[in-house]
DNA sequence: CATGCTCCTG
DNA sequence: CAGGAGCATG
């Protein structure tokens, strides 16, 4: 799920898991789950936005994430194991998108600003998509809804 | 006071 | 990932 939106709200969750009980435990897990996955994604972002200025990319053209980039393996690795799924082209943009803001603030130099991921935060925090409705409960297999 | 999020650990 | 601290919102 998170190849589609990487800030879901709870009452989102509760429609794609309707066979779980939520309570407040159930609830603020998944929301810790998905916390956790934005941490694993922007640590990889970071890393590689500075791997990619550090060999002296200049064009935000060249930091396109394809499916046979390497910060694509580390995300699928993360997120999709088994390749149960076809990443949605979707995802790639906001990938592509986020690594490019990563690398304009850096190479500004505004990581300097003990908040300087904030604002890359809420440009990608927008850009959420709708998640397909074979996601949805009973008929999902669980392969898909793990991540 | 309840939520939700980030940051830091283990 | 899970836990917990600390901060922001409403």
């Amino acid at each position: 799920m998170f190849f589609f939106t990487r800030y879901p709200s709870s009452t989102l969750l509760k429609t794609y898991f309707l066979d779980v009980q939520f309570n407040r435990c159930i609830t603020s897990q998944l929301i810790k789950w998905f916390s956790n996955f934005r941490e694993f994604y922007y640590i990889q972002m970071e890393k590689f936005a500075r791997q990619a200025i550090l060999e002296g990319v200049t064009d935000c053209k060249d930091l396109m994430v394809s499916r046979n980039s390497e910060l694509f393996r580390a995300l699928n690795m993360h997120y999709n194991k088994g390749n149960d799924f076809e990443v949605p082209d979707r995802f790639l943009e906001v990938a592509s998108l986020t690594l490019q803001e990563f690398f304009s603030a850096v190479k500004a130099g505004k990581d300097s600003d003990p908040s300087w991921k904030k604002p890359i935060y809420k440009i990608i925090s927008k850009l959420d998509s709708d998640i397909p409705e074979v996601f949805k409960s009973s008929s999902c297999p669980q392969e898909l809804l793990q991540s």
